[in-house]
DNA sequence: AATAATATGTCAGTGTTGTTGACATTCCAA
DNA sequence: TTGGAATGTCAACAACACTGACATATTATT
């Protein structure tokens, strides 16, 4: 195949994208979020926890004190699905449930020290992996990396997104 | 916050990587995924189709005439889950299922007309999106865009990507 | 020819995670 | 005081993954 024809270029002023650089991009995300998830669930599975519990756990951690409605926005989930999952972490002692002070309608949700332990537990082998991942790629291609998936958000989602990093440079 | 602490820079050879970082690439993959199925999804809702009907159309049009079992470990799932979605789109007319000619005992799987027309139309969503993500980030992050997801794959699902991709330049 | 292995399909049961819809409670605010 | 917001809970349901067991061709091996 002509070099050309298969190249990214600027055409136009554009990025010129073959249907088969998009699909590989598609099956790109496919496999390694395949990847991303698999070493948190090997350690889930065994305390018969699911990825959801995971999601839990680590919006908490990264927002203590943060409600269950802020929670469920960013999550993207009914009440009810969330629900399911807060009550048996906390049920399990691995989350706490505090009312309000300013507002008491208002569950103030952080983590025992149970629940940061599994926390951690699940970070860490899921850092070990990006890290892993970032190392092999670069530096530049980290701050690709994340330019791109910014871009492939919804805007609602990207707004989550920039609250929780605080536009920090990658 | 000082610049160099929040950087990724390179330091005895190797690339600085604050958890933090390593968080936010975490919390991006996480939001970029639910944007990366959005669009297909609002199409299968409509046919009450899910995810799982798209990645069977995904790669049997990918790889057309391709047995079920090879599907299966592209997919990673157990058979009788693929089987599932698999004899619905049989029913409806969107694959054939047929017998081979060297190993009978082998199923080969392609699309109808009707098929592939579901296909392009899931197809078309899903990169669009990913069209405007690439070109809002330019040709250089869709490089490390790819890089470092395929850092991120299990080397048996980096083979069947690879396979799939045909090692093409990005 | 008999036997083992492979490829596929199917049935039954189970679990996680998502959905709707309905309803109760508590509390803030107009 | 009334309306609405925040939360919790019950019930039913669906998608999609799993395991285990079993059936049926077909091919490979001995």
């Amino acid at each position: 195949m002509a070099q050309g024809q298969n190249r990214s270029e600027h055409t136009h002023g554009l990025l010129f994208l073959t249907d088969e650089q998009l699909r590989k991009g598609i099956e790109a995300m496919f496999f390694a979020y395949r990847g991303f998830t698999a070493d948190p669930d090997r350690i889930l599975a065994e305390k018969s926890y699911g990825r959801a519990h995971h999601r839990a756990l680590h919006f908490i951690q990264r927002s203590p004190g943060t409600t269950v409605n802020n929670l469920l926005s960013t999550l993207g989930v009914t009440k009810q699905s969330l629900n399911r999952v807060l009550r048996t972490l906390i049920e399990d002692g691995l989350v706490l449930n505090k009312v309000g002070t300013n507002d008491k309608r208002q569950r103030h949700l952080s983590l025992t020290d149970a629940g940061r332990e599994l926390e951690q537990a699940l970070s860490n082998a899921q850092r070990d992996r990006m890290r892993s991942a970032y190392r092999q790629a670069g530096a530049e291609a980290v701050y690709g990396f994340c330019t791109v998936l910014e871009a492939m958000m919804d805007p609602d989602l990207k707004q989550h997104y920039d609250q929780l990093t605080g536009g920090d440079s990658v």
